[in-house]
DNA sequence: GCGTTTTTGACAATCGTTCTCATTTTCAGA
DNA sequence: TCTGAAAATGAGAACGATTGTCAAAAACGC
């Protein structure tokens, strides 16, 4: 879908396994996570293909990648376009949220310091209802 | 300044290095720098130390942490209160940004969906004018 | 000073990720 | 359908940042 142009890319058995699994799961994952998964399923991937498949895929904007504090980045498929994310920290529940007027705060932010070509990260981090009540 | 309590904390030759760096370099620093620089003062601490020392800085909150997209985590001594950080891509140059309807946002949007608890992380990053012009 | 307790630091270990490269697969054309 | 060049795979090595280990060294209350 998000296939710009230049280099061929090809259809293979391992891509297609791990861009079936990621519209199947629900929430972020690594990708040590989801090379396990494809493996309880049968699906004969290695991890370097997966973590391949996985950069070309956020190259190409078709996942989301986060990197929360401590450890591995995390892997998501989810909607187009700019948006954030609001994360439990305990179970891993993920909203997306989207925030026009953050966005445009950020560009005029920049631009007020003279920077251009300018993106950002925004990660909110909680506890959702369901784990604040669960203790 | 920020030292809370419980555990007893000494005073070291090794501790006040990393703390006197720390208040007279500009921006982000690895900690991987941090320690060539001192070792280029003729300071002489361990890589562990320092990021022992970074870690506990942090910890109190008396630096501020970033993990850029792509490697290593950045340490660097920053002003008190919750605030963002304006990075260009190419120099390192660093800008401190309040936003406090950002924050309200976040908060807010937690809120809407029942999250507790909540912090977050924002980085804007840019090319700077200088960066942007010198090419 | 003394002794206890913390801290240090050289080194090994770990962990996520990337690189290497021989083998396999894909796919456009014959 | 067959063929072959180009792309993709994957097992394992390599890598780089960070953390653990543990004996030796420093700090500080007494």
């Amino acid at each position: 879908m998000t296939t710009p142009q230049g280099t061929a890319a090809r259809n293979t058995r391992q891509r297609s396994a791990v861009a079936t699994l990621l519209s199947q799961v629900e929430g972020f994952h690594s990708a040590q996570e989801l090379h396990a998964m494809l493996r309880d399923r049968g699906e004969r991937v290695g991890l370097t293909t997966v973590y391949r498949t996985l950069q070309a895929l956020a190259d190409a904007g078709d996942i989301d990648v986060m990197r929360p504090p401590g450890g591995e980045q995390l892997f998501r498929r989810c909607s187009d376009g700019h948006h954030h994310h609001l994360v439990c920290r305990t179970c891993g529940r993920t909203v997306e949220v989207a925030g026009p007027a953050v966005e445009s705060w950020a560009d005029r932010v920049a631009e007020q310091h003279g920077f251009v070509d300018v993106s950002h990260t925004l990660e909110i981090f909680g506890t959702c209802r369901e784990c604040a009540a669960g203790r």
